[in-house]
DNA sequence: TCCATTAAATTAACATGTTAATCAAATGAT
DNA sequence: ATCATTTGATTAACATGTTAATTTAATGGA
């Protein structure tokens, strides 16, 4: 990682330092990295690099297992509110539920009351492989949560909280 | 939005509680929605929403915009480095620079000491696009600023730095 | 009751995310 | 100097993100 070309790129950044030219009208942009947009995909990558490995090792993908966390917590649903809950946009679940339903691992029913709507639910085998699952993601989870403090955590996710709070236009 | 089918709906759901039926053996998954890859992906998606009608309106995606706002600040870089700074994957940053060097928004060359490598900068006309959207940009992420109030931003910035301090395996 | 409108879901089309495979160039050890 | 290895970048293949268009069912007013 170190070779001499890195060393020279290294010194030429820091030679070049923040000489970037840009003329100030008192609207210019942040420094990217200092962004919240980025900010907080980063950060979402950072915790996410941890459950990869387990998902892919179970052949789900992140949003897969998503819905399923949701499905768990829900009993059954339709399709518009498990998009909310999952934040996944419709047409993304749509193809999403095909691939679990191919699984066996949902099943899909129209609402008695209102044709148009979907009702989605776990299989046996969904709530197997969740709970086959859950102990590994758990203790991924805990692990992070020993790494960063609870305190810490709990502080983050209120914040964003608030944050959307403070966005809710309406 | 309030019809006699969500207010059943909603009936429902306060009735049924909490009643998942969920064994605990100690190692039980967190509810969906306060995890951190939940709340921060919504929380970006909150935020972003804001950004998305003018990025739309210009016709580039918000990782072209990135790679642009990237670009403006470092001069010239490789694509390693870019594609590390906008957090794009390679192969994403692959696309989206055949992209931008179709609307002719940057040029790309052969590193002359090291020919694996590609070296990316913008072109004028990418100057000047980045010229006329950023003045919008900056008025969104003021209002943004204001609603959200910078103290709390700030300190969200640096509680997320310091998340992925805490999480910097190596 | 009829029909225009609205709403839920899917499909279409294109861009990006993600991992694996490939290709070309540089590196390092012999 | 040679060759196996490593590295930067691209391509491939499939899943999802994103917006627009479409389909089907429900709703609401004449």
């Amino acid at each position: 990682m170190l070779n001499m070309r890195s060393i020279l790129a290294m010194f030429h950044r820091i030679l070049t330092g923040m000489s970037h030219s840009n003329e100030k009208d008192g609207f210019e942009l942040s420094k990217t990295r200092r962004t919240l947009p980025m900010a907080l995909l980063r950060a979402r990558e950072a915790v996410m690099e941890r459950f990869r490995p387990l998902l892919q090792a179970h052949g789900v993908t992140e949003q897969q297992w998503r819905v399923l966390r949701v499905l768990k917590e829900a009993e059954e649903t339709d399709a518009s509110d498990l998009a909310e809950a999952a934040s996944i946009l419709a047409p993304s679940l749509s193809r999403i539920l095909k691939t679990l339903e191919a699984r066996a691992f949902i099943e899909a029913r129209k609402d008695p009351t209102d044709g148009r709507r979907a009702l989605i639910r776990l299989t046996p085998e969904g709530h197997a492989f969740i709970r086959q699952i859950a102990p590994e993601s758990a203790a991924i989870y805990a692990e992070l949560e020993a790494r960063v403090g609870r305190v810490r955590i709990d502080s983050l996710l209120d914040d964003l909280e608030a944050l959307m709070t403070a966005l809710e236009q309406i």
